[in-house]
DNA sequence: ATGGCCCCGCATCGGGGA
């Protein structure tokens, strides 16, 4: 299974662009960020009829994720809410349109569009810092549902330096602060791993690059596009790339497609095939 | 040396993104 994730700057201007792109990969589910249409106005029939279904939750002008899937899509929540209908500061952090997950083939894949946070003198950083601090809650519920987790997106975060094209001047800034770092590496929590590192430890491989300043004519980027694995996933992921082609792309998303490949499908984790997945005491004794 | 763009909408400039 090919999970994909993809900032498109509007899905509605880049339509053609993601049609193609889904022809020639056709990746089993494909999650983009900034969709910046509501959910009437999202182009579904396209992607109907490439044999995909779809989940959204979009506003208008701004954010927007939707998960495409030629698999089943199952049981779909929607913003942080969905987990954590309790929490007082959750229903304000769910008014953008940020947060989709759906259960495909047993995983439970969740996109996000991280607040990008403008700068750190910013209001908006201390909006990005609380809604991280909300997903580290968000990921400890769902840890206690047990599915394999996939979480995918635009985090607006270079988790390392070696996630910029010049650390020196940038790390400390925004995308890059050391408040921000932490809060993500706490989300994480040790459970969950970045996919494209398991691969490839060397800096040089970028995910979005700035339309400004012949950022991509320069090759200045940074990898902020991320797809995390929670453990029994990690060791069945076969692949992960960034397909930067696109960027080269007539009037192109500044953010590339990251692809990882699973080597996985439902209940393989039912080692005796009685329906049940072992250790958790619910299968008939062997 | 610095910075240059692009998308949306009650639009033709302003707000916001990254």
């Amino acid at each position: 299974m090919r999970i994909a994730t993809w900032n498109v700057n509007s899905v509605r201007t880049r339509l053609a662009q993601v049609v193609d792109w889904l022809q020639q990969e056709r990746p089993e589910v494909l999650c983009l960020q900034e969709t910046k249409v509501t959910d009437d106005l999202f182009p579904r029939d396209a992607f109907a009829a490439l044999g995909y279904q779809m989940a959204i939750s979009g506003q208008k002008a701004y954010n927007g994720v939707a998960i495409l899937s030629s698999l089943p899509l199952e049981d779909v929540q929607v913003g942080f809410e969905a987990l954590l209908p309790e929490d007082p500061e959750a229903p304000g952090l769910s008014e953008q349109k940020r947060v989709i997950s759906a259960l495909i083939e047993g995983v439970r894949v969740l996109n996000l569009y991280v607040p990008n946070g403008s700068s750190l003198r910013s209001d908006k950083y201390g909006y990005k810092l609380a809604w991280l601090a909300c997903l580290q809650r968000y990921l400890a519920v769902q840890a206690g549902q047990g599915d394999p987790l996939c979480m995918v997106g635009d985090f607006n975060i270079a988790p390392e330096d070696r996630d910029i094209h010049d650390p020196e001047r940038l790390t400390g800034g925004i995308m890059a602060s050391a408040l921000e770092r932490q809060a993500l590496a706490a989300a994480l929590e040790g459970r969950l791993s970045d996919a494209f590192r398991l691969f490839e430890p060397e800096a040089g491989h970028w995910s979005w690059w700035d339309y400004r300043s012949g950022a991509w004519d320069r090759d200045r980027g940074w990898r902020i596009d991320h797809i995390y694995l929670s453990e029994d996933l990690l060791a069945c992921a076969t692949g992960c790339v960034i397909h930067k082609a696109t960027r080269g792309n007539d009037q192109p998303s500044d953010h590339a497609p990251v692809v990882v490949n699973l080597a996985w499908s439902a209940g393989q984790d039912d080692e005796d095939g009685d329906g049940f997945s072992d250790g958790d005491g619910d299968g008939p004794p062997r």
